[in-house]
DNA sequence: GAGGTGTTCCTTTTT
DNA sequence: GGAACACCTC
């Protein structure tokens, strides 16, 4: 591994930038070289981060490689600052991605410098920096200042409404499309006149931009604002306003961003507007911009929902004259991770370019990163959660582990086994609290209560408790409050005073508004908590889940519980509103040991001891759609995914990877992920899947391979191992194309090739274990011939990456029985006409060509022949019907299948 | 208006 | 397989 000892070098051709000189001047300036003598907190930091921390004038960019120390180059950085009097604390803008980090941050700075945080008003994520900036010049952009801030589900039905409105069929134009084409719009900083005319015609007949307009509208006369404004609107109001830009200009003399890597066009822009500027200030000298922005272009993977790597990439072109400090020493991982991860993103193009290492050595108890492979999803989950418990049992901790997933419903397996185990584990990332049904009606009659106008909350409670006030009633509402311009609320009210309802609603609205307006009424001087508590008491909320039956009830009521207890430190009812519309996450209890589960995605910025990453399988790892959608770019992001997984880990990274998964209810074979030939085989250990033989499904805890996890095992396999021969194997397999997963066909194709593959009894998998087990060895020999006919399945790191592209690019998968033309058919016409079908053609067409080629074959098998089953073993055909056979497997019971499952037994 | 049944979808997720 | 949603019936 290199050592870079020029960790200031610009990014590509920019003249050097004299790293602290700046700085230096500016501390001789205003604070005096005392200030730097005191100043303890650089001791700590290694030459890098203190270039980062002493760069203080003019615009930095900070390269922070996992582990390297990032949050700490940014608080020390914020503490220097405040410590040599370059600014006051309001003074600094600095902004985050996340509440967490902002609330890290503000803990981290705190212990440098004291009450100070306290008087840090603008270090805070960029949406609530946004509302802050909006409320103060609301009237600007045509709103008051106590607009409301409505969440995505708000979002969803106010559009659905608009979509309904225009007379289009909301279920051919789905409101939850269209609140994502919105998000997107507004991740780009488009307002509706300013959209691609190509999205504009997109959605709903050509619609999209009159939909967009409308739903602007709305929100106005609603006095709202979606999540995406909080960042649109107070761009407009700068650019519209140069004066108020120039109140900010001037208040601001050094800005921070973190994650810079993850920032989306509108954040870009409205930092920019910020940042860019000749700052004027009374004594009339331009002064440099002191923007300094820190991120790691390896982690970024949320291109998806719109973060521009390219604002990273760019940075020295938005700012001439940056000073680019990278941060490459590595405080987390043991060499063998860094190894392994440094190796695994290097197969990415493009990148900034950043080698991660450490100066611990590699030490004798470093246990290189594990592949480990297992037969299906439970058997995964069975073997880690003994893994997990042999290690705590010599004596880690449980919240020193974390499983990380590439999709939730990975979680679910773990969490199955988890519990049988009696293991303990959190889930992290699941629904949030705040996004809970009871929570979000909780709320609304809160808001509502709060802000009478608010129409989205009035009407998600209006009927909940049920009070009789149906469709009709509500339509009857909307109508009045239209016509007369007022809110709902106050329609309300104005017909529960008249004749126009029946007895029935009309005594039940009279109740609701009057309760309202009574619960308002007392706002000012009763405890927040108390009237919280009173008003789901006297709505009748509480009681209809006192009364409900179901199983979730109860835990209802707890939240309802948890969510007065969470107002506590809040001083009032609004001020908690407003905190929950910018914060959905609950903090949760640490103090308890257990095993945490989570995505990928949500372990950015975490650390762990031992790492569990199962589902290196190709289609689910990289994952399919990132693939069909996203290119090489996708496949890219894909990979730094894994990078970020990987560098999670302090110790032990142990990667795993399935034969089997089920898929939406159908059982797929699958082949391991191209990442893990990507891996180093210096830095990686490829352990026996010795489960296979084991005397496993004999029953009992440690019943397959209790030799598996001695230390015996975990001496010197590598490459050649049979664990690691059965992988290639596996992956050979794939030139001829039996694999959902590996291909790149889209859904339906998949569901019809694999239609009858499904398990029908939920008992089949542990009856047929034994089966499996047995056919598995069975299986890998196949292989293993077929790949001695097939050509070379290994992809080396240097060219690994080129080849599986190339491969991943096939046909639509044909059952290989018969000779069809699966395997021979050039891949390029496969995947064109995949393609076609995919990106463009009606789903009609895409069914028709599948199901005819594979409904129009002739069965090769007959009635009584012994076949066997990948999944369900050894059996007798009872049936032909085409291709569909009826087998009596011996262990797994008559089950449909497709031919080009069997072979012969 | 409530409760039961059919249909569709199925990556990642913060604010 | 299963959740979430829409539609249908009583």
């Amino acid at each position: 591994m290199t050592r870079p000892d020029d960790h200031s070098r610009p990014l590509a051709g920019a003249p050097e930038r004299p790293s602290g000189g700046i700085a230096a001047r500016a501390l001789a300036a205003r604070g005096g070289p005392a200030a730097m003598r005191e100043a303890n907190y650089l001791a700590n930091l290694n030459p890098e981060q203190r270039a980062a921390v002493e760069t203080t004038e003019g615009p930095v960019l900070v390269l922070a490689g996992a582990g390297t120390g990032k949050t700490r180059v940014l608080t020390t950085r914020i503490a220097h600052i405040l410590a040599s009097r370059l600014a006051y604390p309001s003074q600094i803008l600095a902004v985050t991605f996340t509440n967490k980090a902002a609330r890290e941050m503000k803990t981290r700075i705190g212990l440098f410098v004291g009450a100070e945080v306290e008087g840090m008003p603008w270090l805070g994520t960029f949406h609530s920096i946004g509302v802050k900036m909006l409320r103060r010049h609301a009237e600007l952009v045509g709103l008051k200042t106590n607009f409301t801030i409505l969440d995505t589900d708000d979002q969803i039905r106010l559009m659905k409404q608009l979509i309904q409105a225009e007379n289009l069929d909301d279920k051919r134009w789905p409101a939850r499309t269209f609140a994502n084409m919105v998000d997107g719009w507004k991740n780009k900083g488009l307002k509706p006149e300013e959209i691609p005319e190509g999205d504009a015609r997109a959605f709903a007949n050509g619609k999209g931009r009159q939909l967009y307009a409308a739903y602007q509208e709305r929100l106005k006369s609603l006095n709202a604002a979606d999540f995406g404004d909080l960042l649109m609107h107070p761009i407009a109001i700068f650019r519209a306003h140069p004066d108020v830009l120039a109140d900010y200009h001037r208040r601001f003399r050094y800005i921070l961003v973190d994650e810079y890597q993850d920032t989306n066009v509108a954040q870009y822009l409205w930092l920019r507007l910020l940042a860019q500027r000749s700052r004027r200030t009374g004594d009339d000298t331009d002064e440099p911009i002191n923007v300094c922005c820190v991120g790691d272009d390896d982690q970024s993977i949320y291109g998806w929902r719109g973060a521009e790597v390219d604002n990273i990439l760019r940075f020295e072109k938005d700012f001439p004259g940056a000073a680019v400090i990278r941060l490459e020493r590595n405080y987390r991982s043991t060499a063998h991770i860094l190894g392994a991860a440094s190796h695994l993103i290097a197969h990415n193009e493009d990148r900034l370019g950043k080698t991660l290492f450490t100066d611990a050595g590699i030490e004798p108890d470093h246990e290189k990163v594990e592949v480990n492979a297992a037969w299906d999803s439970e058997e995964e989950a069975r073997a880690i959660g003994e893994e997990i418990e042999q290690l705590q049992r010599r004596g880690h901790k449980l919240n020193d582990m974390a499983i990380l997933v590439r999709a939730s419903f990975q979680m679910r397996e773990f969490e199955d086994r988890f519990v049988t185990m009696g293991l303990n584990y959190r889930v992290i990332g699941g629904p949030r609290f705040y996004e809970r049904l009871e929570i979000r009606d909780a709320l609304a009659y809160f808001r509502c209560t709060v802000q009478p106008a608010d129409d989205l909350a009035f009407e998600r409670i209006v009927n909940t408790p049920k009070r009789g006030l149906g469709d009709t009633t509500v339509r009857l509402l909307h109508d009045h409050a239209r016509a007369k311009g007022i809110p709902l609320m106050a329609a309300a009210a104005e017909i529960a005073a008249t004749e126009e309802l029946k007895s029935k609603p009309r005594r039940a609205l009279d109740d609701l508004t009057k309760n309202f307006a009574r619960w308002a009424s007392l706002l000012a001087n009763t405890k927040h908590t108390d009237l919280a508590e009173m008003i789901l008491e006297e709505s009748g909320y509480t009681e209809m889940w006192q009364n409900d039956r179901s199983a979730e009830a109860p835990g209802r009521l707890d939240n309802l519980k948890e969510l007065i207890r969470s107002m506590e430190p809040y001083d009032s009812l609004p001020g908690f509103l407003e905190h929950v519309a910018l914060v959905m996450d609950a903090e949760q209890n640490a103090d308890l040991d257990a095993v945490s589960i989570m995505t990928l995605h949500s372990a950015k910025g975490l650390e762990f001891e031992t790492v569990f990453l199962p589902g290196w399988e190709e289609g689910l790892f990289p994952h399919q759609r990132s693939l069909d959608e996203g290119g090489r770019s996708g496949l890219e992001e894909e990979r730094r995914l894994a990078y970020v997984g990987i560098t999670r880990a302090k110790q032990r990274a142990k990667l795993w990877f399935v034969s089997n998964r089920r898929i939406h209810g159908l059982w797929q074979s699958t082949i391991p992920s191209r990442f893990l030939d990507e891996l180093p085989e210096d830095h990686v250990e490829v352990k026996e899947a010795n489960s296979s033989y084991g005397g496993y499904g004999r029953g009992g805890m440690g019943g397959y391979g209790a030799s598996r996890w001695d230390a015996d095992a975990f001496s010197t396999t590598s490459y050649q191992t049979p664990g690691w021969k059965r992988a290639q194997a596996a992956r050979a397999a794939e030139t001829r194309p039996d694999t959902a997963w590996g291909s790149r066909s889209g859904h339906k194709e998949r569901a019809i090739s694999y239609g009858d593959q499904g398990v029908s009894g939920s008992d089949v998998r542990r009856s047929n274990r034994e089966t499996d087990l047995a056919a598995k060895a069975d299986r890998y020999a196949r292989m293993s011939e077929e790949r001695a006919q097939g050509g070379s399945g290994t992809a080396m790191p240097s060219n690994g990456f080129a080849g599986r592209l190339e491969r991943s690019g096939r046909g639509v998968y044909e059952p290989a029985s018969g000779g069809g033309r699966g395997s021979n058919r050039p891949p390029s016409r496969g995947l064109g006409l995949n393609a076609a079908a995919r990106d463009g053609g009606p789903r009609e067409i895409e069914g028709t060509l599948v199901a005819k080629s594979v409904a129009t074959e002739e069965s090769r098998f007959k009635v009584g022949d012994r076949v066997f089953h990948l999944k369900f073993g050894n059996g007798s055909v009872a049936a032909v019907e085409g291709n569909k056979l009826t087998i009596d497997f011996d262990r797994a019971g008559q089950k449909r299948v497709l031919e080009g499952f069997l072979q012969d037994a």
